[in-house]
DNA sequence: CATCATCATGATAGCGGTAACATAATCTGC
DNA sequence: GCAGATTATGTTACCGCTATCATGATGATG
């Protein structure tokens, strides 16, 4: 490797000092012209590139903002979802000039590391479980972030999600309305916030058209074609057997799909399965996914917008944001 | 936010000075059992975290594994094989005390700035083409990092690589020994090396077979479903029909499947399907998806254990490494 | 108990930047 | 042409940590 070029050795060659160097590559306000031009002309002849520790060291600030999802890492990318929020995220970063640092720390909160050794500036947490502590010192100690899930009543946070409840009683009435009366379904992991507000829509459907509430249909999958598999096969067996299935994300719902036709039963003539989520992907399976479509890519956005204003000391005028869902009707509900 | 703890401050309470704090706190060699003790005390009486950017000041290295994929962000997470390397890279850097750092830098040769501005102590490139002139540059600069694909001969520079050709080949024969002889290709981008070795293979097995090669049967689509359904549509309109087609990506064969579908064939009876990469997900579409099964998260795992070797000064004894296919036969090619 | 090796700790000086203040150079208006 | 404002640049110190070398404390040895 070559060695390296510091910025006193830009300061040297343009006969300037190092502030001025400095000065020059970052404010651009009050310097010479000519003075710029040989400091920039220096730069370029050197090769030169500011080291991020010292800049960090010296500014208290580390350019990242840190995107933390506690979760285990194949768990987080294997859902597309993850990655269309993370998109979002990403182009407004950048846009900021903040680079993005993912974490997936799982085990404990060790994603407060980020926080206390100063290697990111602010945060947003993914799919926070509402057990996880490390959310709550974090409140308390003041800390910038943003959520993209609901967390407890009672804490302030900021957080931008989809409106988890009218997506699923969305998805859940356009069940009834064509026709079904037996729905199961598979949901998230109910110490996700946002699984639980799914599952409290269905069950304000079922009271509100007159359908008894049987808690043997509901059961608790993680969010892999894997588990969506497993909990259908479990589904199945019930009797009477259930004539739809609401599941809690698409790629669960492409699982379940499958788990039916292995039991040679077609979808959607013998049972619908609508899911949740959105992914492109559902368009490309068969039979087509009904599904609710929550804007992954906006909520990305939106929750870096959020957490760029927190750091700008901007006051944010609404700390909890719902974005609206979408029902998408595709093949896999029978039509009456 | 807390007033920030520095080291000076434990020095303080410990009654020592801030050397010997770093020093319990890093080789934990050399301190008398009270001293250290004492320290560990005050640590955690405080609460103190060292600062990251003024350790790596101090000691020249970061800690941070950069992961680089010089492409667009929602191209590398829509595909779940790369986050299956990602995986196997993570849980290796981890046990190392490292952090790894992705970045998708699309745009010309950004990423090479996380070298330069001393961010990374390393590097794994995944995707890259081989137009791509940032890795010359690297290699050049003689910057310690490796590869997930094959690049250009004549450049020595660290891979690993599923053995894309074999791999390949496996796959085309398969579909020739079935019967079939018309056999399209749905290929990835020609810029990706791997994507070039396995249209190579295509082109021997129908060589070795006494088949016609017909470049109008060869197509090539991003990784993505949508493009693999576009393709299929076009290569459907071929005269005569092919009989089969070898995708090179399963993402991009279930959107071909489904293209198959839309225009009213069945697959495999009509046309047969073989895709490549061999991701948990084609196990759940329909049909089950015969594949090519690379292995992604052994070569995440292998990828950082190279760079790790290389960052503690050792030399490797084979700088290229191809890891074996498998044919995994499933239900989308007919058999004869 | 003096001598030398060994271990524990400290003083000093950076790592490569920038903030804060000081000073020199230039510009303005009369 | 000069006071006072404005702009451009430099000096100094420090961000928080660690490497290097020096020093003091302890222990082994004859």
């Amino acid at each position: 490797m070559k060695p390296d070029v510091t910025i006193k050795d830009v300061a040297r060659l343009a006969g300037v000092s190092p502030i001025t160097v400095s000065r020059v590559l970052n404010n651009s306000t009050n310097a010479r012209e000519e003075t710029r031009k040989r400091v920039l002309e220096a730069v370029k002849k050197l090769d030169y590139h500011p080291n991020r520790s010292a800049r960090s060291l010296a500014t208290r600030k580390s350019g990242f903002l840190g995107v933390i999802i506690p979760q285990k890492a194949d768990y987080v990318f294997e859902n597309p979802f993850h990655t269309l929020v993370l998109k979002g995220i990403s182009q407004v970063a950048e846009s900021y000039e903040y680079r993005v640092l993912i974490t997936t720390a799982a085990r404990d909160n060790s994603y407060i590391q980020m926080f206390r050794e100063k290697w990111i500036d602010g945060a947003i947490l993914m799919s926070v479980s509402r057990f996880d502590t490390g959310v709550i010192q974090l409140y308390h100690e003041q800390v910038p972030f943003v959520m993209t899930c609901p967390f407890l009543e009672g804490f302030d946070v900021h957080w931008v999600d989809v409106d988890n409840f009218q997506g699923a009683l969305d998805a859940v009435r356009y069940l009834v309305e064509t026709g079904h009366r037996r729905i199961a379904m598979i949901n998230g992991p109910s110490t996700l916030v946002s699984c639980r507000l799914r599952h409290q829509a269905y069950k304000a459907v079922l009271d509100e058209r007159g359908i008894r509430y049987d808690p043997s249909l509901v059961v608790e999958a993680d969010f892999t074609e894997a588990a969506g598999y497993d909990k259908m096969q479990e589904l199945l067996r019930r009797e009477p057997r259930p004539d739809a299935v609401f599941v809690a994300a698409d790629v669960a719902a492409i699982g379940a799909i499958q788990a039916a036709r292995q039991t040679g039963l077609m979808v959607p003539e013998d049972i619908s399965v609508i899911g949740f989520d959105g992914l492109p992907l559902g368009q490309y399976i068969d039979p087509p996914l009904t599904t609710v479509l929550q804007p992954a890519y906006e909520k990305g956005v939106k929750a870096a917008e959020m957490l760029l204003k927190i750091l700008g000391d901007e006051k944010l005028d609404i700390p909890q944001v719902k974005l609206p869902a979408q029902l998408v009707i595709r093949k896999s509900v029978k039509q009456r």
